[in-house]
DNA sequence: ATAATGATTGGC
DNA sequence: CCAATCATTATT
């Protein structure tokens, strides 16, 4: 398989503290090598789950369920759930074993396998840029158009057919705006943490950051 | 065994 | 605004 990007993720790397390890992400490429081919896209954003404190988190209260039971594992695996009864989203787990916290992955800039993409979300690829980000501008749409499902529970970004790779340098923190998560509402006061990081202007964000309107 | 609900999306 | 649609989870 070719790679483009700068280097594989390795093991260690997921080890970081989970809001350093979030941060880091944007920028960095998601890989997935399906049964039709390969796809791949830029992180463009993220948002963070801690643990058993976060009303918000699957692993609140430190419940060990079959679905919660990988992000209580190693860092790096990938924590796939099923939503809303039609869509998958991809996580990827940090914090130490015994600590339940991932990171969802939210947005993607399309690098590779486009047309793939565009077939597995049932699009048609006009080639205007808002069009393309379509692909992979929400959680469950890149999971669709990357191919992952249940299948990829538990997979490791560093060793097997679903990868993250290093690209660009790390982004510096102007460069990285944060506002509170999305649809947590019912969390009460977790849903205001400001756990969601995205490229400040990246026209593939999920929910577009607040342009100011200039008045004529 | 049964019922409630959701880390979403797309269509009206 | 709201329906689609079902695995997961908690509860009986």
């Amino acid at each position: 398989m070719e790679n483009n990007w700068k280097g594989l993720a390795s093991k260690t790397f997921f080890g970081r503290p989970t809001p350093d390890l979030a941060r880091s992400l944007l920028g960095m490429v998601i890989a997935h090598d399906g049964p039709l081919g390969r796809c791949a896209g830029r992180v463009v954003e993220v948002e963070m789950y801690r643990g058993p404190d976060d009303r918000a988190a699957h692993s609140f209260g430190g419940k060990i369920t079959p679905r919660t039971r990988v992000m209580y594992g190693p860092p790096g695996h990938a924590y796939v759930y099923f939503v809303y009864g039609m869509h998958y989203c991809l996580n990827v787990v940090t914090g130490p074993p015994g600590s339940p916290e991932a990171i969802l992955i939210r947005a993607l800039e399309p690098l590779q396998g486009i047309e793939l993409m565009a077939q597995r979300r049932h699009l048609e690829i006009t080639g205007s840029v808002s069009n393309l980000c379509q692909l992979t501008n929400g959680p469950a749409k890149l999971a669709q158009a990357l191919g992952v499902a249940q299948q990829e529970y538990g997979l490791a970004f560093f060793n097997s057919r679903l990868q993250l790779y290093h690209d660009w340098d790390p982004l510096a923190s102007e460069e990285i705006a944060t506002g509170p998560r999305i649809n947590v509402n019912y969390a009460g006061e977790a849903a205001q943490y400001p756990w969601r990081f995205w490229i400040k202007n990246h026209l593939c964000v999920s929910v577009k950051d607040r342009i100011q309107k200039t008045k004529t």
